[in-house]
DNA sequence: GTCTATAACCGGATAGAC
DNA sequence: GTCTATCCGGTTATAGAC
């Protein structure tokens, strides 16, 4: 089951016709930008028509999309191992938030188109959009991980919902990031280190048999706030 | 000393034709939506060339910035007055979040483009950008004059922040407004509901006190993020 | 199923005359 | 302040080749 923006490449040649687009895209996006990138010539660099460019990719926009699962990918690929070697909570949060900021380093001054889009409720590119719901549900799944093989012990009702505040928790350190204009982007790291410190306590807070019923409450709203329509 | 974006509207005929070109886009906004309507369809509509529209306004997106100007106008038409039968925070706050949400209401399936564009931080219209500083101003400003005129007793260090913090969760019940398609948008007002008693209540903790170091150590946090750049 | 080449459409934005 | 003409780039359409 292809997603729709993914026209079922399913030869080996069209396979690498499309990484060919994306790569060159990408690169392009990050020496000049996204606005300064034009689809004429993503084409030419890439040597293809730019009626190619547009049969593996619906639009512009859907470059972005396909950057999402890149990015992912590359994540996990420096990321699961290093949190082979940790095994508290704090620790396996940090490692994770902090390369996930240097993964999305070399894209900073691009980054501001990806959020631009990512919260028009319409768009294919908004993380909660179905369109998004393999690279959101990859990336909930991590903080699953994390918090599986860590040593906490979390009450059931809260570790169910618990990968997906992670998961929001992190798109909200990204977008501090995207906005973040200090040297190095210090500033993010700084809050990276404060706010892991924060959640790693209130988990464990929230874990306390005492603040069941305060517990049951908050969930009850955080599953409200999830559900669709109506 | 005028926005870059105000071109100087000194003359009486001038403010005229900003005023029609201005509302001409607002109610073809309103009734077609953002994308389906054309600044040509503007101009034509409002009997100006296309050219004179972009005298006036910079890119289309500046209408939005406009727009941002009008609705916190007529907010505070219908919220000062209200207000002045609420002596509580927690009536003050609740008739002020439902008299924002029921405003912006007629813009509803326009609004998706507002934070789309509101997001990108290098877009004037990000709601952080220098460009907004007047509108957002105001805005915080309307969320001092609730804590002032209220019972409500905080201590300094939190009172100077709070405006800006309240005036951020406003922001956060909107974002959520855009994405509630539930009918009549009753998710949000019911949200409303329980955050603004959430609010209060933790204010009143975070007014204790014993919760002073704590509440030290918050805001800090707070008034270091909200530092600009290095 | 992949891919090319080329022309055309559409709408945001700009230039320069008046 | 206002207009017309033009540019530019995302996107589409066409028609055909491997």
């Amino acid at each position: 089951m292809d997603a729709p923006n993914q026209p079922s490449t399913k030869t080996q040649k069209g396979e690498q016709t499309r990484a060919l687009i994306l790569n060159t895209a990408l690169e392009m996006f990050r020496e000049r930008g996204y606005e300064n990138t034009t689809m004429r010539a993503i084409a030419e660099q890439a040597r293809v028509a730019i009626g190619n460019a547009y049969y593996y990719f619906a639009s512009k926009e859907y470059l972005i999309q396909a950057f999402y699962d890149r990015i992912h990918e590359e994540h996990l690929a420096v990321c699961l191992p290093a949190l082979e070697k940790e095994r508290s909570l704090k620790g396996r949060l940090l490692v994770t938030l902090r390369l996930k900021i240097s993964t999305l380093e070399p894209y900073h001054q691009f980054a501001g188109v990806l959020f631009k889009t990512a919260a028009d409720p319409r768009s294919p590119l908004n993380p909660f959009s179905p369109d998004s719901d393999p690279v959101r549900r990859a990336s909930i799944d991590l903080f699953d991980h994390i918090i599986e093989r860590s040593k906490v012990r979390v009450p059931k009702d809260l570790r169910v919902e618990l990968p997906y505040l992670l998961w929001l928790y992190h798109m909200g350190i990204i977008l501090f990031w995207i906005h973040d204009a200090s040297l190095e982007h210090r500033r993010t790291y700084r809050l990276i280190d404060i706010t892991v410190d924060l959640v790693v306590k209130l988990i464990s807070l929230a874990s306390n048999p005492l603040a069941r019923p305060l517990r049951k409450t908050a969930l009850r709203l955080v599953a409200e706030l999830r559900e669709e329509g109506s």
